[in-house]
DNA sequence: AGTCGCCACGAAG
DNA sequence: CTTCGTGGCGACT
């Protein structure tokens, strides 16, 4: 499989973040300099290394769950809510709480 | 090589 | 809710 090197600084930054934390799509864009936040949701999507890249702790910038798996919406958001609420991520009307962003 | 269009986003209207 | 800017990248020529 290939990765282009955006992806793997994406994946670098990704696989820092900590267990019980998160980080948006927002704030992996900027970090690395990049304008599109959607770009960076592009490269997760095509993960070749999970879990090893932790992508269910990337979420969008209001905090709701963003995509996971390709999907935006149904079991597999519902999988990547049990993921974080397993490490002991506090989630208030379908929002994470602004407590947990790395 | 160039073009086109899609997208797990986000801000603005 | 809708629309629009965005930039990386696969598909295609």
């Amino acid at each position: 499989m290939r990765v282009t090197p955006f992806q793997q600084r994406v994946y670098d930054l990704v696989a820092r973040i900590p267990r019980g934390r998160v980080a948006t799509y927002r704030d992996i864009a900027d970090r690395l300099g990049c304008g599109s936040a959607r770009a960076v949701g592009q490269a997760l999507k095509r993960n070749p290394f999970a879990p090893r890249v932790p992508c269910h702790r990337v979420v969008s910038s209001d905090l709701t769950l963003g995509g996971f798996q390709g999907k935006i919406s149904g079991a597999a958001i519902r999988r990547k809510l049990r993921l974080l609420e397993g490490e002991g991520i506090r989630f208030t009307k379908g929002r994470l709480d602004e407590s947990c962003r790395y």
